[in-house]
This record gives C-alpha cells, structure tokens and sequence, in this order.
RNA sequence: GGGCGCGUAGCUCAAGCGGAUAGAGCAUCGGAUUUCUAAUCCGAGGGUUGCAGGUUCGAGUCCUGCCGCGCCUACCA
C-alpha cells in the first residue's frame, strides 16, 4: 500500500516520501486505514489538501486487496479493505511471513535480592520480564532468560549479620532454619531488624564492612552462611515465581564473577581503553573511576582502535544524551570534575555493583574471553531445567551467553547505572553492542498511603498527605508476593465457590488460581512503564471492569457458546475456515443491513449490524500487529489494552446476538465463526501475557 | 545545583511519527435477565489536558519559560 502511494507521488509530482504516515480512521465506515499525507503534500506543492487528496485517490488506480480510496474531510484519504477476503484469511489464521532476525536474544530479569521475600516490586518487574521474553517467543525470536543473583553484595551480608551477631545463630542452626518453607520471610523481618541494629552503636556498622569483605573473599565460614542463605532464599525465589508461570534458564551469579575472575579480565581491558583512570586526589583519591554517563561527552578511549563516526549511530539510538554527537569525545581526565565522576574500583581495591555488571556485560556479548562453569540448580515441574553458575560446573551443559542483544529489566532508579554499562561497551570500541543492550526500564510499585495504613504501618504527616510511598525492604515496608498472591487466590476461591459448588474442589481450587494469576498480571501490565503504580489492594483484588478475570471471563462466555452447542470450538474454526469462501463472509460483513445480521435486541439504541460485527473482526486481526508494536517500543501494556479492548467488544457482540437460537443457519455459522475467532485471538493474546483461561467461571 | 520522569474526568489510567468529536475502568445515578448472557450489557452526568507564550493548515503530544510532584545524583546495590 504505502509503496504505491510512494511510486505515484514520485510520478505525479516528483517528490520522494521517506514515510507513509497511515492512521486509523475514527471510525470504521471511513475505512481500515486513514492517509494524511496530503497535508504535507500542500506545504510543499502549494495546493490545497483536499485537491491533492482528489487527485491521489482519483489517479492511483486499485490496489489489491482494497476497494477505491476516497477522500474525507479537509484532505484525508480514506482506504478500505477488502472485507470478505481479510476475513477470510483470519479465519483460516494466515499470517504473513515475517523474516526471522538470527541471534538469540537474551532478557535480564527479576534480579531480587536474594536476602528476603519477594515483594510485590518484584512482581511487576517479572511479570513485565516474562511477558516480554513470551513477547519475542511468539515473533519466532529464540530467547535466553536469565535472573542475576547478587549474592555477595550488602543486602546479603546485612541478613548474615543478623543471624551471626543479632542473633548468634551457629551454621547448623541457621541451616535447619533455611529448610523451613517461610524462610524468605523470616529474612524480611530480620533484614529490617539489622537496619536499625546498625544506628544503635557505630562499631556495629564494622560488622557489617567485616562481613561483606568476607563474602567477597569467598572459602570461608562467613561466605559459606551467605550461600547457604542466598540459595535457600533463591530457592523461594523460584518457587514464588513458578507460581506465576515465570521461569528461567540461568541464574548467573556475582560470586562467580569475583571468583572466576571476570572483573580481573575486564579490568585490564577497561584500563587499556581508558575509560577507567585511577584518582590520586580528592575525594575520590586512590579509586578507579569513569565518567558518568550522560556529563558531556563520552567515556570513550583516547584513540578507539575500531571506534565508529558517531553520526548515523545517535540516530538509531538517541535516547543516552541528546548532545551526544556534536561533542568533542575528548575530554582530559583531569578536565572530570568530582561531580562527573562514578567510582568503580574502591580505594580498598573492591570493585562496586556497576563494575561487575560491565564484567557480565562483557559476557553476554562474548567480549570477555571467560565463561562461567554451569551447574544444574532447579527442576521445574513441568521437566524444564534452570543453570546456575558455578565455579566448577558440570562438563555438559547448554551454552549461555554470546547474544545478538540484551534486554535488561531494571526498574528506572538504577537507569544511570545501566547507562554506565553502556557507556563502557563504547568506550571499549564497542559501540555496536552499545546499542543492542537496551535497559528495559519501568517505573516502581509503591503503596497509597490508605494501603499501608491497612497493612498496620505508621505514617508520618507527610507520608499521609503523599500519593504513594516507595516500598522499603530495609523497614520490612511493603506487601509480600506470596500474600499478594494469596489473597488474590482466597478471593477469587470464595467467588467460584458461590458460583460452582457442583465442581471438585481440586477444580475449584486451580480455577481460582488462574483467575488470581490472570487478576494479578493483568494489573501490573495494564500499566505503561512510566506509571508509577500506586499499590491499593482494592483495585490489585477486583475481578470486573478492565482486569485479567474480565478478558478470561469473555473466553469461558464464548467457549459455553461451542459446549451447549454441542461443538468444539478449535475444529469448528479449522473447519469453517476450510469450507468458507469470502463470498459466503461478504454479506454479513459488506452488506447493507437489510441483509446483514440483524441484531435481535431489545436495547434502546440502533445498531448498524454490519459495522460492530466487522470492527470485532478487525480487532481480532490485530493481534499479531500489537506484538509487533510491543516489542519495537518495549511496551507490552498496549497488548493488555488489546485484549481488554477484544473482549469488551465481544461481550457486546455476546449481548447482542443471541447465537444458538439464531434460526437461520448461515447466519449463525457466521455468528459460530466470529465467536470462534475471537477466543481463539484472545487466548492466543493471553497466553503472550502468561494468562491462563479456566474451563469456567 | 545537575540528570531522568510525571502533571489529562471525583479516583486510577489510555490517547502509533503532530491529525478528524481527548477515550476507558472505578465510583455515582438510571435501566436490561425466567438466557449461549450479570466477573456481563445499555444509558446519564462528569474535561480551560498544571500555567503562560511559541511553532503550523492542525498541539494533550513539538519548542521556550514558569509552578507542583517523584526518582537518581553514596568508595550502597
């Protein structure tokens, strides 16, 4: 389409169009799509839009696949498809062949702390990961999903402190401890003990610099505590997340980045490239540090030996710094002000977070000459295997790492840190992999004020008086992911329970679970990345309006339709598809209403009969597009408005017409088709989201 | 101070690259069912898109300046 609008305007007038815009029309009888191009046409020929608009529709003949445009308003140029044919090819599910980039690709994300339960800022962060790496599934694309475990870091130590010097706790003791199945939350509770032990006495911060110096080092009685500790609560971890349907392939692991001498090997090569210097004055004196990301310029070598002109590049990825290409890439050293500076190495000789995530980075895209040792860690119970790394690891083992890109999901504080690891893979020559790691950024989960009131905490004035408060696992401040999941379970369970005392309660029991799982991931990605979600258990528990439980309800609606018909729905589908022309659609969806489906309603309101039954169809076509469009803009809340927006307009459409008393037989194949169609879109989106349908609601 | 993000209906959020009458859900009010139909549907009210300029055929969207809010800006991760 846009290439023959592009050769005609190139004929007739001499221009080249780098972009068809084409919009949707707003409303259906306009047409599938909607041209404004001749409002720029008219800047540049000097003529009047409508004019122009006339001439194009009149002169660029028939396209296949749509009837004749037509032109509307001041100058839009209105395109309709060819209705009977495009339904047809949906119900035959016809796709069109997209080419398949080749490389795997390599999502990044959960990353919880592996020192306390998961909490409810973890979920979102997850369901968003898991959605998205189901995203890239279903575009053919291969996908490594991994689950970075910071084993050695403070949050670690401080609960090892706790159970060492709060509580003096022997090994044995904290190993029989660790087996007990709400370990996860013993930790969430002892995590915000430490936090206050350490303001009471100066010397009890020492324990903590001590402990985390030891979890570094590694081989010995401190370190082995914190394994013991991280595995366990990482164990929980899984099994939380399993309960999600959320799964990963490799759980790489800081430890092994100190202890397998990654950062060594980055290092060097950080140091030969020159984005890192060392400081032999101020206060940062004695610590390796590179420029920060975004403070004019780029942490780039003195002389990159295969640097690229950064010309084209900024253009594709504009996002970092938007001065980025006009400025000299040259600044001295010592020209870095304090303030630019981020350190990397500590004047003790520890390497911080954003170093060791330069290291991994350098893995994932095969940069760094090392790989981890891969050991089996956990046995989903659907067979499939998740890798941990190791220092020595099993001789068998899938291959991870050297990935075509890298998607990170890291919620939107740590984006300066994340800007750092990119700026260091240019910086060592490597721009090209630069731009393939993308930090998959979102905003936090934080409760309304009314929500931690009801969980029994303390507000201050000012945090009353706020929209939301940011969760704190240092204060133990937040809702936990099992008991979200719990209550979601409890109330959905006390609905199906009124609603299906005749099915087992193991039946029960699982369709509650699906609706609480499809309430719960529906919730956090109904949410754009940007939007702070402000946490309230009212809105995170209701099953109606715009919800998980809404679009699964419209599924078991239209499946009923197919049981009480005495039919199968998915062979109904193959079925018709394989016995129906165009021809046999095109009266019901082109023709006048007269011969049309009537809607048989007694609603106040007229309907066109003709118009809402295509737009369902049209919307049902959609699906694979909205992918598309989720994945180039790394946003998947447009697929959950999709699915809400289909089933919205199948609940009407099940409103409207009555479908097994509909007498007239080819009317009611049609009306079978349409329902058919629409659950089988509607799973297919669904499941993208890790939503489940149940059998009944 | 600097960086990033946000400000749209009473509340929570949408609104492809600047497009046609700014849309949903919740809440409120009024209706619909002896059914494939209520975890639903139909309808009503509710808007100076934070403020002031600018760019243009056209601005919630782009530019400038204000106002308000959040996050980041640690030798934490």
């Amino acid at each position: 389409m846009s290439q023959h609008i592009r050769e005609f305007v190139r004929r007739q007038y001499g221009l080249d169009l780098e972009k068809i815009v084409i919009e949707q029309p707003p409303r259906v009888d306009f047409g599938e799509y909607a041209l404004p191009l001749a409002f720029d046409l008219a800047k540049k020929l000097r003529k009047a839009p409508r004019k122009i608009a006339e001439e194009i529709s009149a002169g660029i003949g028939q396209i296949e696949g749509f009837a004749k445009l037509k032109v509307a308003g001041a100058g839009y140029i209105n395109a309709r498809v060819d209705r009977a044919a495009l339904a047809a090819a949906i119900l035959k599910d016809e796709k069109p062949s997209a080419e398949i980039p080749p490389g795997k690709i390599l999502v990044e994300h959960s990353s919880i702390n592996p020192n306390k339960a998961a909490h409810i800022g973890h979920l979102r962060n997850a369901i968003l990961g898991d959605t998205f790496v189901r995203l890239l599934q279903f575009a053919g694309r291969q996908v490594d999903v991994q689950n970075y475990i910071d084993n050695t870091g403070v949050q670690v130590a401080d609960v090892v402190v706790g159970f060492l010097y709060i509580e003096k706790k022997s090994r044995a003791e904290i190993e029989q401890l660790a087996k007990t199945p709400s370990f996860d939350y013993y930790c969430w509770d002892l995590y915000a003990k430490v936090s206050q032990w350490y303001d009471l006495t100066p010397d009890n911060k020492k324990a903590r610099l001590q402990t985390l110096h030891e979890l570094e080092q590694g081989g010995n009685e401190t370190a082995a505590v914190a394994e013991l500790i991280s595995i366990a609560i990482l164990h929980r971890h899984l099994e939380t997340m399993d309960r999600l349907d959320i799964e990963y392939d490799f759980l790489p692991r800081e430890s092994e980045i100190l202890h397998l001498h990654f950062w060594d090997a980055a290092f060097e090569k950080l140091k030969a490239a020159g984005v890192l210097y060392f400081e032999d004055s101020g206060k940062n004196k004695g610590c390796w540090v590179m420029r920060r990301a975004g403070t004019a310029g780029v942490a780039r070598a003195p002389s990159p030996a295969n640097g690229e002109p950064s010309g084209k590049d900024d253009r594709m990825n504009p996002v970092p710094m938007a001065y980025g290409a006009d400025i000299r890439p040259e600044p001295s050293y010592e020209q870095i002000s304090e303030d630019d500076q981020k350190v990397i190495v500590r004047s003790n000789g520890t390497v911080g977070y954003v170093g060791k995530d330069i290291a991994f980075h350098m893995w994932k895209f095969g940069l760094l000459g090392k790989d981890f040792g891969y050991r089996r860690f956990y046995l989903y119970p659907n067979g499939h295997q998740c890798w941990i790394s190791a220092e020595q690891g099993e001789p068998e083992h899938p291959h991870f790492g050297d990935v075509e890109r890298t998607y990170n999901v890291i919620d939107a504080r740590q984006s300066e840190a994340q800007n750092a690891v990119i700026e260091a893979l240019r910086g060592l020559g490597h721009g090209e992999y630069a731009d393939k790691l993308t930090h998959f950024s979102y905003e936090m989960v934080a409760l309304t004020p009314r929500c931690a009131a009801e969980l029994g905490y303390e507000l201050s004035e000012d945090d009353k008086a706020r929209a939301y408060i940011e969760v704190s696992g240092r204060r133990g401040f937040g809702v936990k992911a099992d008991d979200l999941l719990d209550a979601l379970i409890s109330a959905a369970k006390k609905e199906v329970d009124f609603r299906h005392p005749e099915l087992a309660a193991s039946d029960r029991q699982n369709i509650s679970q699906q609706i609480a799982i499809g309430a719960l991931r529906y919730f956090m990605l109904k949410y754009t990345k940007p939007s702070v979600i402000a946490f309230d258990f009212k809105e995170a528990l209701s099953f109606e309006g715009e919800t998980g439980p809404y679009a699964q309800y419209g599924v078991v609606r239209a499946t009923n339709i197919f049981r009480k018909g005495g039919l199968d729905p998915e062979t109904f589908c193959t079925d018709v598809a394989s016995n129906v022309s165009a021809a046999d659609l095109s009266p019901f969806l082109t023709g006048e209403q007269s011969i049309g489906v009537s809607p048989t309603t007694n609603d106040q309101q007229p309907t066109t009969g003709v118009t809402d039954l295509w737009e369902l169809w049209l919307s049902a076509s959609k699906t694979a597009f909205v992918i598309d469009q989720c994945i180039a803009t790394t946003e998947p809340a447009y697929l959950a408005k999709h699915v809400f927006q289909l089933a919205q307009q199948f609940n009407t459409f099940y409103h409207r017409y009555p479908i097994l008393s509909e007498e007239n037989e080819s009317r009611k194949q049609f009306l079978l088709a349409t329902a058919a169609v629409v659950r089988r879109e509607l799973i297919r989106a669904l499941g993208v989201m890790g939503i489940e349908v149940p059998p009944v609601m």
